[in-house]
DNA sequence: CTGAAAGCGCTTACAG
DNA sequence: CTGAAAGCGCTTACAG
């Protein structure tokens, strides 16, 4: 197997010095038009293509972007990576992605691993609030965007979306059907959506008093939503509305209704947040709480970009949308029905 | 910000030449102990860390895995991932993930990007059949498995599903419930799974003449799925089963039952392929043929630690399972009925 | 505008 | 077993 072509090669076949295929090929101003010429023949002749270890060992950069996610499976991230992607291309970078399994301890490992080969980084952190991982960003020499993440006392720049809105809009909807007993049903509490729709539904319903709202943080698996409902519908006072955090966490719901033989929107309304492929057969449409990912991944490569090019850090929030569909209704009120 | 420690501060620190330090560091056999035991604490003093950039210039290797596929959301690769990267890590390996959106250049340029980068490569091709990738693939100068991919006349490592069987399984079930007149849409043709399917598939009934299987192969997508069910169930004698290449081609025809109101199995039997998060809620529960993507990651990552060690390349065929719940049964025969 | 030289941080024959 | 030297492929002040 032949050594590939290296820039000595276009210098000798260009009748030039090194360094002058090096000033050409980078793009350096002061070249002759005759010099650009030249080298570039011998240069596509020969099919030359610069050694990427070596300008990134020269020049301190890779011109690569590194992007470390929990669970590539999530279709969010699916449609983020194609339009973040889009515009890192667009201005020269390239992207290179690391799974990092939900693990705090991974997403170290990765940022690591990806440290000496990137210029900067995309991170859904597993954890915001881990002190390992604070400590690992405050040592990383590289610019990052936190995805959807915040970090207390920190001004990383990062993309959040407005989960607080979206919560309260799906809240007050269910409120204002009559519903007086709602039950959200989150996921894992050290990530700014799940804090964020804690701090929101706080303060929602201060002028409410009839309103009772009461949260389960947990994680966002199907076992955490499953055990939580059952726990809810078990009890007295049972909600009559359930706001399933996540995908995963509607499994678990619906698990348990289809085990409780438990019908929506008669026996319990129904909101939940984000879509999924066969979300639409489930019957009746579901109530969700939705956002564009295009934007977020637009968004999130612009604000890596504006670090790359030396401007400041920044907080860039995105709208969540609500759409109540036909899974909310008002409570079979038991007190007036009997 | 410092410049990171280099080896010459290692070596400066524990009073030792460079190549010493290089040499304890990267584990070279023929070094006394106590060299070994004053390099190892000066590094970790200072905190040395390897630059891999020059380690993989001087060297010509990475200890980095590059892995292409087509769709990253695609759930099958969250498992596939999960698992070729714990046995790529138990070998000193790290893995870097590129999304090729499905477009055959894209497989290309992703290749392309990484090759510099890693000492070797996972590819879920978009078309097996590209001649531009076939002739890329012929000048990669490092080693590579195929996933699911098989490239005519080419005896690259692959591991591959055994399609066919899984596929000869679900046909002859709905032939032995009765079915005389079977639809399969399938999607991509230009890839393993498609092409093994349509292969089985032509020979299965060949001493059944009664049963009738036509195969519509187009894209993994609903529409195509919508499209050609809305065809067939529109037609003269529509088929009494049909088998869903995909999750996507699923959702497809799903919408087209749902619109036209036909139930299943009463109206129409139907079998799918895969599984996905919110399949459980579809009733009835689908005749469902499936795989373990577990073992698929671990071969891949197995076959590639072959192929950098020196050994040779190798088909590695991989069982498919079929599962037939309750959503196929006899067939309403309108000539008996009536 | 162009070339010769030094160096990015490491590894590896080559002496000793 | 250890060290000095060359070099992986590139870039970038420095002369001219």
């Amino acid at each position: 197997m032949p050594r590939p072509i290296g820039i000595h090669d276009v210098a000798k076949k260009a009748g030039v010095a090194a360094s002058s295929v090096s000033r050409v090929i980078s793009g350096h101003p002061n070249v002759s038009p005759e010099m650009k010429e030249r080298v570039l023949t011998a240069a596509a002749a020969l099919g030359y293509e610069p050694n990427i270890l070596a300008q990134g060992l020269r020049r301190g950069s890779t011109q690569t972007i590194g992007l470390v996610v929990p669970d590539i499976s999530n279709p969010l991230f699916s449609e983020l990576v194609f339009h973040a992607e889009n515009t890192l291309n667009a201005a020269g970078y390239a992207l290179l992605i690391a799974n990092s399994q939900g693990v705090p301890g991974s997403d170290i490992t990765h940022i690591k691993l990806l440290r000496q080969r990137v210029d900067g980084f995309l991170l859904s952190l597993s954890d915001e609030t881990d002190a390992q991982t604070a400590s690992a960003l405050k040592e990383l020499d590289k610019p990052f965007v936190l995805l959807d993440r915040d970090i207390a006392k920190t001004k990383y720049s990062s993309v959040l979306w407005d989960h607080g809105s979206g919560i309260k809009a799906a809240a007050t909807h269910l409120a204002d059907l009559g519903h007086r007993r709602i039950a959200m049903i989150d996921g894992n509490p050290r990530v700014h959506p799940t804090r964020a729709r804690s701090l929101a539904l706080q303060t929602a319903f201060e002028d409410r008093p009839e309103v009772h709202l009461a949260k389960y943080d947990g994680a966002f698996t199907p076992d955490h939503g499953e055990r939580t409902t059952d726990f809810l519908l078990g009890g007295e006072n049972a909600p009559t509305a359930i706001i399933a955090g996540s995908v995963q966490i509607l499994i678990g719901v619906l698990r348990c209704l289809r085990r409780r033989k438990l019908r929506v929107p008669d026996d319990l309304s129904l909101v939940t947040i984000d879509h999924a492929p066969m979300l639409e057969f489930i019957d009746p449409p579901l109530a969700t709480i939705d956002r564009d990912c295009g934007d977020f991944g637009r968004a999130a490569a612009q604000l890596l970009l504006d670090r790359l090019e030396g401007r400041t850090t920044r907080k860039r929030p995105l709208p969540v949308n609500f759409d109540p569909k036909s899974s909310c209704a008002p409570p079979m009120d038991k007190a007036r029905s009997a």
